[in-house]
DNA sequence: CAGTTTATTCGGCTTACTCCGAACAAACAA
DNA sequence: TTGTTTGTTCGGAGTAAGCCGAATAAACTG
């Protein structure tokens, strides 16, 4: 009983997870390799991940790739065994998230406002509504801004505690 | 010399715009519509919206919708001026984070806490390690879930200052 | 060395998305 | 009523993405 149970709970959570990966832009695949790693004590090699999941080898080479870039998963080249690289799954999610924040949307925000502040630069003062508008712009980026760059040095205990303590 | 430069500082930001759309999921065409909207003070008409885009009525029509449905635009019915419906765009963007988190990301957050949640009610104490995994994934969730929620009562404003002021 | 195992790259198939134009529907104007 | 304006829906063309299998490359084993 039990492993087929504990199988059964597992999917459940992996299937979960592909659903995430789709909603936050990532592919089916993605969600489900990282699933199978999350769950896995031991590190596993692509010829596993392709016995585990059933995707093609090539797929897994992408996929991993492309998780390994985001941040989800950890690549270690183990030359001991004779299988050459191994991957196992960044745990902690909100790590994972302040790496994105931080790759990503910090990124975004930035390019953004650089395009508003030459913009805003290149306008006289008085030419309305625009100047306004981008103004406004500007400065809701900036908030944006500065609360990325303290989020990220934040522990999700902490934020939440941060915003919990916080007394108008 | 005015309206030139204007609409060049207009250009950019609306360019700008249809970029960080693509990067948030939605299409090339809904950032440029949700910019026009941005920068016109009056709210304006999908005919209208079609001159000033060059996209086809259909797609304008497509777009708005979304676009509404996400809360980036808004429509009223004006039966005024012979004109059906006319849209305005939403310009608090940090009123549109909080709404995108809300629908989307706390939605998302909350199903996949109740599957881990069910997972976890469905199996036994004793099975490592698929219990303590299952039971760190519920930890976090659940502090994502308190901190989106805390979150969605703060003014950019003011978790900015929640944030500066907390002392650890 | 040849043979085996592993990883990446390439071309192709399928599916999904974006956008368009045409057809249709609904409201108004004469 | 007929004609006009506006909005939605539908089918299709072009394009991008996911995944596969085959070919290739690179490292180890005998």
């Amino acid at each position: 009983m039990s492993e087929d149970e504990r199988a059964v709970a597992r999917e459940r959570v992996i299937e979960s997870m592909e659903q995430s990966a789709e909603v936050y832009g990532l592919s089916r695949s993605a969600g489900r390799i990282y699933g199978v790693l999350y769950f896995f004590e031991e590190p596993l090699s692509i010829p596993e991940l392709v016995d585990e999941t059933g995707y093609a080898k090539s797929t897994i080479s992408n996929v991993t790739r492309t998780l390994t870039r985001v941040g989800l998963i950890r690549r270690r080249s183990s030359k001991g065994g004779g299988r050459r690289v191994q991957y196992t799954a960044e745990r902690e999610v909100w790590f994972i998230l302040q790496d994105v924040f931080q790759q990503y949307v910090q990124r975004e925000i930035q390019t953004t406002l650089r395009t508003i502040q030459r913009a805003q630069a290149q306008l006289p003062d008085d030419s309305e509504p625009e100047a306004e508008r981008i103004e406004e712009l500007r400065d809701t980026y900036e908030d944006l801004q500065e609360i990325l760059s303290l989020v990220s040095e934040f522990t999700a205990a902490e934020l939440r505690d941060a915003l919990e303590s916080y007394d108008r």
